[in-house]
DNA sequence: CCGATTATGGACACGCTGTTCAGAAACAGC
DNA sequence: GCTGTTTCTGAACAGCGTGTCCATAATCGG
């Protein structure tokens, strides 16, 4: 069960995905037919039949293996930070670029993009401090997508340009741009008559006394 | 050509345009049909291809009002702030709802998520202040994006949830999250000899936390 | 080698698209 | 009110993509 035993099966559905993904690099996922992917895949129409109900049937099987690649422990120096799994994003997506770029980069669809939000903003839901005061200066969910809009900016960016950055590199400029906000937003709310105007002078907190 | 001179066109495109905007509070955009929205506006099939040519023309419409609404100059008290338009935009977005409800919350459908977002970037392009040293530590389309992606997730949470927030309180929490990260972004890139070689271990200069 | 599983091509009904056209209805101006 | 123009309407049409079915051929595991 775990890996399918017929060899024609396996190499079928690799067929099938690696077809549908090199078709995401140019038309949206809506725009692309079952007949685009067979046709590419050198398989029969009947035969992608017998394996999904349905082009998002397929590409779930694509979704399933990153968010199991990107949800797995994160990398030993990352331990104790404030996001731990977001190196681990990034070197997971540079790793398996065809997938990612299908998944972020381009004219993505909407089931596409739906769904690999949905996965990151599992992974950032995680990472978060499980709201310990649940008075912040802005609630959780927000605080979430957020933080999983800055991925999804940051992955866009990173594999539509052409500069080969490092993942590391990318890492630092998310964390650079996310890190203070969170910190900020992670404070108790700020009195609401007394410092109101104060948010919008706000330093960038070089040094947050989290003691 | 600024006011339709015939009545008729206007009801025709006003019962087009409303009848789509409501039915993408249930369906995604790419899953409704002509005849759905026809249906719903009681308009015959021809008329609806006599206006537009296609269901994104439709939508092409309702964009272009939003686009209008939200690039007129910001309001007073915003003038030399960071990122002057923000509250102009959360503000819009309250005055027009519906449309806003179809364009930013529940299944957007890909098309509509991406002019969408394309509006907000040219807002958020606009308001950045034009690169003047072109050596930040973030690269100038990686920051639109992500203040175009803080918009957006803002924006969805606040249309989603029912907590009834006025437009300034989720104004505040949208700077609270972007403004200190800009700042961090916009400084000079650092030193790149000095301290790159210790890349690996992450964290901007300013913001290495130790746990 | 053989029985079981899988791949294949072709045909089918269905739904959505976008076009065409002749006639009915609503409009603006006098 | 009348007239010429513009717009709406209903119905029919070809084209394309979907998802299903089935008998037959190819490939697998043992």
């Amino acid at each position: 069960m775990v890996t399918t035993p017929d060899r024609r099966v396996r190499r079928t559905r690799r067929a099938l995905l690696d077809a549908l993904l090199a078709l995401m690099a140019d038309k949206p996922f809506d725009a692309i037919t079952v007949a685009d992917v067979i046709d590419r895949a050198d398989v029969g129409r009947s035969t992608f039949y017998n394996h999904y109900t349905d082009k998002a049937g397929l590409l779930a099987d694509g979704l399933a293996a990153f968010r199991a690649a990107v949800e797995q422990p994160a990398c030993g120096p990352a331990a104790g930070r404030l996001l731990p799994h977001s190196l681990n994003v990034f070197s997971h997506v540079h790793a398996h670029q065809p997938l990612a770029r299908a998944l972020f980069a381009g004219p993505a669809g909407a089931p596409v993009l739906h769904q690999a939000q949905a996965v990151l903003a599992d992974v950032v839901r995680a990472d978060l401090p499980s709201d310990p005061h649940e008075m912040l200066a802005v609630p959780t969910e927000a605080l979430v997508g957020f933080v999983t809009g800055a991925y999804l900016s940051l992955l866009r960016w990173w594999l539509d340009s052409d500069t080969g950055n490092t993942p590391q590199e990318v890492d630092r400029m998310f964390r650079a741009l996310v890190v203070p906000g969170v910190r900020a937003a992670a404070r108790p709310a700020v009195a609401p008559h007394a410092g109101a105007a104060r948010t919008a002078s706000g330093g960038t907190g070089a040094a947050t006394a989290r003691a």
